[in-house]
RNA sequence: GGAGAAGUACCCAAGAGGUCGAAGGGGCUCCCCUGCUAAGGGAGUAGGAGGUGAUGAAUCUCGCCCGGGUUCAAAUCCCGGCUUCUCCGCCA
């Protein structure tokens, strides 16, 4: 959520950077109704003072036992009157709060301006993609080939969408987890295990709803959405707390199974791990100073990359234009991995910077040296999607016989060097 | 799932409709005292959100888990929710 004092006061700024961003956003009506929303509080306020007085005068009556109803009748007639005012600024007050919900962060002045991925600026890549001296195969036909993963089961007990791993392939999953959360713990980062339904409060608080509900998979019966990544239950811990500045930054890191409902995706990636229902990510996040968080966005990434340099898989660094950032972000770098069997670079790994967009809404705060407090800026990035991770090393690592030679540094999780 | 109890500031806690703009401890900060330490004495210690104002001073409004309600007036009474604890049931 934006400031709303920051965008009535610097409506042309806002509505330009806004401008670079896909839609339309109510910046003038929201201003308009922040008008209305002060002068009513003046009033009411002004109406409530007047009542405080009031009451004491009313209470210092009846100790000396004096009349009072004349002052009482007084101040039926002002509650009253405060009670519909009341209900006019609330109901303003919910609209205003809608109006904001719905306005996505400013980018980053830095970020390129462009409609869509065509507009993604490339920053850096790592390693060459590998020749193949034969007809490289898609994972979902090395997987079924080598017998460790199972879709017409997993679309018995479940549906579309959905994977079953087996036997190596499970261990595969298993030990790319276990090789990313070891090497983030290592690197500083703090191992958090939360829980993967979360109440709406979390999902407001890290931008998921209201905006994108249909996207996500509620619990019927129940006020929890399964979580479409860890990004919201971890960034949620610190939701309504203030921290100590010498805390930051804070750096998490956690693997959750992510559950997205993939509405409006019908027909893209069909087939493999690509786009699931369910699949398992270890996901990085900081809370970090203000003045720290650009900074922070750089090292978060290079953390997430360092997990593609382990495994010596190619991959890229893409800076996203203001068109493809998304909703809450400020400033995203996606990290894509090569991918044999599309024969181009597929986004594992999404890092950005929130700003205070996060915070605000959430409600997280540290408290500086003065004694002062501001909103915390909020940071996350995949380190890595595991499926897709599985993805990249089944392709990436394949043989001509059909087999995948395991990547050195991942042979000590998976204890086998070969699928065949 | 059933029954009961409870949620007040950093912590403990008083508080039963107007004197609560929240007692009292503990802790913390500062000062005094003593050669040092301990002990003792004194002072300070609700943060936050929002209005007017210049992002100052000042001032007002809202804050006793959250949301409603009753009342001229609510920490206090009523309703709903959330959380915690105890017992029972169930269960990995």
């Amino acid at each position: 959520m934006l400031d709303l004092r920051f965008v009535t006061e610097n409506i042309d700024y806002v509505r330009d950077a806004l401008s670079k961003r896909n839609g339309k956003y109510p910046i003038e009506e929201i201003a308009a109704l922040n008008e209305e929303r002060r002068s009513l509080i003046r009033e009411t306020e002004r109406l409530k003072a007047k009542k405080n007085a009031s009451s004491d005068e009313i209470a210092a009556l009846k100790r000396r036992e004096a009349d009072a109803s004349a002052l009482i009748a007084e101040m039926k007639l002002a509650g009253e009157e405060i009670k519909e005012l009341d209900a006019k600024l609330n109901a303003i007050e919910s609209k205003l709060g809608e109006l904001l919900y719905s306005v996505p962060n400013l980018p980053a002045p830095n970020v390129p301006a462009g409609k869509d991925d065509r507009y993604n600026v490339e920053i850096r890549r790592s390693l060459t993609p590998r020749v193949f001296g034969f007809e490289p195969k898609p994972h979902w036909d090395i997987g079924e080939g080598l017998n460790v993963l199972d879709w017409p089961r997993a679309a018995k007990i479940s549906g579309a969408r959905f994977t079953v791993y087996k036997g190596a392939g499970a261990r595969l999953e298993r030990a790319v987890c276990n090789l990313m959360l070891d090497t983030h713990t290592q690197n500083g980062y703090t191992e958090i295990f939360p829980p993967f339904m979360v109440n709406r409060d979390s999902m407001l608080g890290t931008g998921q709803l209201p905006k994108f509900e249909e996207d996500m998979f509620r619990v019927e019966g129940a006020n929890y959405f399964l979580i479409p990544t860890a990004e919201v239950p971890v960034t949620n811990l610190h939701r309504n707390e203030i921290l100590g500045e010498t805390e930051l930054p804070i750096k998490y890191c956690a693997y959750t199974a992510c559950f997205r409902a993939e509405a409006g995706s019908a027909g893209r990636d069909t087939r493999g791990l690509i786009r699931q229902h369910q699949f398992n990510k270890v996901e990085l996040v900081k809370f970090a100073r203000p003045d720290d968080s650009f900074g922070e966005l750089e090292t978060l990434t290079n953390d997430a990359e360092r997990i593609l340099r382990i495994l010596e898989i190619p991959y890229r660094v893409v800076l996203l234009c203001t068109g493809d950032t998304g909703f809450s972000s400020c400033m995203t770098y996606d990290i894509e991995v090569w991918m044999p069997s599309y024969n181009r670079y597929v986004e594992i790994s999404s890092c950005s910077n929130f700003g205070d967009f996060q915070a605000r809404r959430a409600n997280i705060k540290f408290r500086a040296a003065n004694g002062k407090t501001a909103y915390v800026h909020t940071l996350n990035g995949s380190g890595l999607a595991i499926g897709r991770t599985t993805a990249a090393i089944l392709e990436n690592f394949q043989n001509a016989d059909g087999g995948v030679t395991i990547p050195d540094a991942l042979r000590k999780y998976t204890g086998f060097s070969i699928i065949k």
